[in-house]
DNA sequence: TTCTGTATATCAATCGTTTATCATTTTAAG
DNA sequence: CTTAAAATGATAAACGATTGATATACAGAA
């Protein structure tokens, strides 16, 4: 049915060995022979079974993508980023939503790994680092701590707080809340946000609350009901910073069924700077997160490490803000 | 390095072919057999490569989903869903993204297809058929026309677009315009919602604008000029129809600027019932499509066709009105 | 005792590649 | 004309599974 190498080696007239040389670029290869494997494999329709060779090279050139979540606009944005930067490497992506449960985080670790996957590119996830050690596979992780990986990639989410804090207090606001820091055993990059935001607001003298949330509330991405309870708590507040653009967006409809007005009443500052920041009535001052970048560059390190190079143990890159109308 | 089916067989004391049979459930075996392959493999922490596997069963268990766009929130949805069944039915997802471009369509296509995969999944892609004929791997379409393809899913388009013309004209709208059907030379079945809209419009005497978008504009997700343009182009308006709720959204945001209430002076009706849709201020009406229920007709046709079934050719599955508030 | 069903073993081919050897032929340079 | 380098061939062993064929035990039933 489908031509194997066989085949084409039959209708190039040549062996099997002289058209494998061709295809992976190997040896002493005349041009003729090129041509002629070419006009073979076209006339055919001759494509490699990539699972042949990856039984042969024991690894396949697919990144198994891990993520906790997919709908979550942040998400969405960076699967989109490391496919198209996987694209342009000739990797192809498993995707794997963990959904945040540790079961299925480690279930999906084993099925990349009984698959071969060139590597593992983590997004957040929380398993202890022991499912990781016996694995020989390259693992990235973004915005996540993990002794055990081969490297990690992270935006600068402690000065992202500070930008965050400085900004507001530039616009006047004297009680700032930051909403979003995850209740969790385990220590997150993200967490930084939250300790820059505060050292600054200790600096300036400025009053803060510190407001974590559940993990089901970033799965339901349901914030409205926890900010409508600040802010009638708190109702001196005149400032709030939040871990996502999602959660900013609520707090823009609470003030607006509070009769707040943003900026005037009450400022916001978002984080991530997705597609909804500027989706929203007014448009979201928030972080921007150079994506493509730490895409790219997850990408990279995976590529190298899986190649048995060296790469960087932990790369930082740099976040922007974003000054929209909240502000 | 990782355990293979001759080491399982070798600590259980029997033969390759005796551990194969029980992985795979085939022929007598005994419980005390199947106890000491149990426990060779929980103490070499054996996992079967899915690589060779599939080589020999000339399939694999995964599935190859082609998606014109991630970032967009009813593509998120999507995959979320599509990603959600297939982990149910013990299916991978290797996700391709066309990014709306007839070449990387085609060469993911080939690409699943060296990967052999179980099938694929199409997301409202636009090349043409003779791609798929070569293909002996089921193609199920969602939201797609498709001669070739082995089965196609849908949502009820056509009276998708009848409820919201009824709503809108119930509500006391007078000038409609249906903002969203995309400028390509391919028939899809989102054309229908416009069809019925239209339908409603010309059978109550109503006024009806078609407006029509292109490609780049679903690309960038951006639609402020263009609704300007008609708001103040046609400032009879009092009702638009959005064929996704980005649209809408931009609507929101347009009136708003343009300092035209909303429901007030004029209502707006979405389509898809995504996360954005009720992140907005006001909350948007919409047509909620059942993406569950989508995806978990296409991961069971494709499932059932991959084992040589029959299956139903085509699946149209009903919308339903969301009221929030901008109707 | 013979038969039948259950449970395993042994052996080997197969899936479609890659790759190591060793051998052979062609080509170009000296 | 030699000789080395370049180009290809032939063969076969992997990679890690599945599977068919054939054989051999050992039950219990007839």
């Amino acid at each position: 049915m489908m031509a194997t190498i066989k085949d084409v080696a039959k209708e190039a007239g040549l062996t099997v060995t002289t058209v494998s040389r061709i295809l992976n670029n190997r040896g002493y290869i005349s041009d003729s022979a090129r041509q002629k494997v070419a006009d073979a494999m076209k006339k055919l329709n001759y494509r490699p079974n990539e699972v042949a060779r990856s039984l042969q090279n024991r690894s396949s050139n697919i990144i198994g993508l891990i993520v906790p979540h997919i709908r979550h606009p942040y998400f969405a944005e960076a699967i989109s980023n490391v496919e198209n930067e996987a694209y342009k490497k000739g990797y192809k992506i498993l995707l794997c939503n963990s959904q945040c449960m540790d079961e299925r985080e480690r279930e999906y670790i084993e099925i990349c790994s009984s698959n071969r996957v060139a590597g593992i590119i983590l997004f957040s996830g929380q398993i202890a680092v022991d499912a990781f050690v016996k694995l020989d596979v390259p693992v990235i992780t973004i915005e996540r701590f993990l002794d055990n990986g081969t490297a990690s990639v992270e935006c600068d989410n402690y000065e992202g707080g500070k930008i965050a804090a400085r900004k507001l207090i530039a616009c006047g606001c004297r009680h700032l809340v930051h909403v979003g820091s995850v209740n969790r055993n385990l220590p997150m990059p993200a967490d930084l946000r939250s300790r820059g935001f505060q050292e600054i607001c200790d600096q300036e003298g400025v009053s803060f609350l510190e407001m974590v949330t559940e993990e089901d509330q970033f799965n339901s991405m349901n914030y409205a009901k926890m900010l409508e309870g600040i802010l009638t708590d708190y109702p001196e507040t005149d400032g709030i910073f939040t871990n996502n653009d999602i959660i900013a967006a609520q707090a823009l409809q609470v003030c607006h069924r509070l009769g707040m007005s943003v900026p005037g009443r009450l400022k916001i500052i978002g984080f991530d700077d997705v597609s909804i920041a500027s989706l929203t009535t007014p448009m979201l001052t928030t972080l921007h997160q150079p994506m493509k970048e730490i895409a790219e560059t997850a990408v990279d390190l995976l590529d190298r490490a899986s190649k048995g190079k060296l790469v960087a143990r932990r790369t930082v890159l740099p976040v922007t803000l974003i000054e929209r109308e909240t502000t």
